[in-house]
DNA sequence: GGATCGATCGGCT
DNA sequence: GCCGATCGATCCG
């Protein structure tokens, strides 16, 4: 089927049932002209002012307040002075949710490189020319970023769930289960 | 104002 | 497996 664009609702919804349901989507990236896609592999999900993995765990701040929007916008942030980070904001607004998308492979308009350019969000990101400027862009309406569903479906046995990456600061929520892994 | 450290990556031991 | 890069957000005083 051809790519449909993912709608309002599907991400207004729990964030980790986004997070999971995100799995073998299409991330598509307009830059200068053109179209990029890659196969979503690997989400995180960060939920709520109580989840001490989240930058919402001090409350609302400047950096973080799109979390605290309508779901479908994206959070970029920048960290260890070099990379940006591809969030999706999920559930109702004002309760501060995202997805980090973590993972993907080109599915077309690749550059050239091997499909490992796409794994860790840092790579992603550079790979898919997203900084900081798309940061708060409405990936509902957007020409520039957004997901579509081509109808792949994830069989039963491809998901993995695993602890988030990077967040063993994060007390008990270090090792909830809320990494999600697409084995194609 | 100053110190700390991070939702990472790549290179080297 | 460890370490440096690199800088802005956040916290503490």
């Amino acid at each position: 089927m051809p790519p449909k664009r993912l709608s309002r609702s599907f991400f207004t919804r729990d964030t980790r049932m986004v997070a999971k349901e995100l799995l073998g989507k299409l991330i598509v990236r307009t830059y200068r002209d053109k179209k990029i896609a890659a196969r979503i592999l690997e989400t995180e999900a960060y939920v709520g002012e109580d989840d001490l993995a989240s930058h919402a765990r001090f409350g609302k701040t400047k950096r973080n307040t799109i979390m605290y929007g309508k779901a479908g916008h994206a959070y970029v942030y920048f960290i260890y002075g070099m990379h940006d980070m591809l969030n999706i904001v999920t559930d109702k607004k004002d309760f501060p949710a995202a997805v980090l998308i973590r993972g993907a492979l080109f599915v077309n308009g690749a550059p050239s490189g091997p499909e490992a350019a796409l794994r860790g969000p840092g790579r992603l990101t550079r790979a898919l020319k997203i900084t900081r400027a798309l940061n708060g862009e409405d990936m509902v309406n957007s020409r520039r970023l957004y997901v579509a569903d081509d109808g792949y479906q994830a069989g039963k046995g491809q998901i993995q769930r695993t602890p988030r990456i990077g967040v063993e600061y994060a007390g008990k929520h270090a090792a909830l289960l809320w990494r999600y892994v697409l084995q194609l």
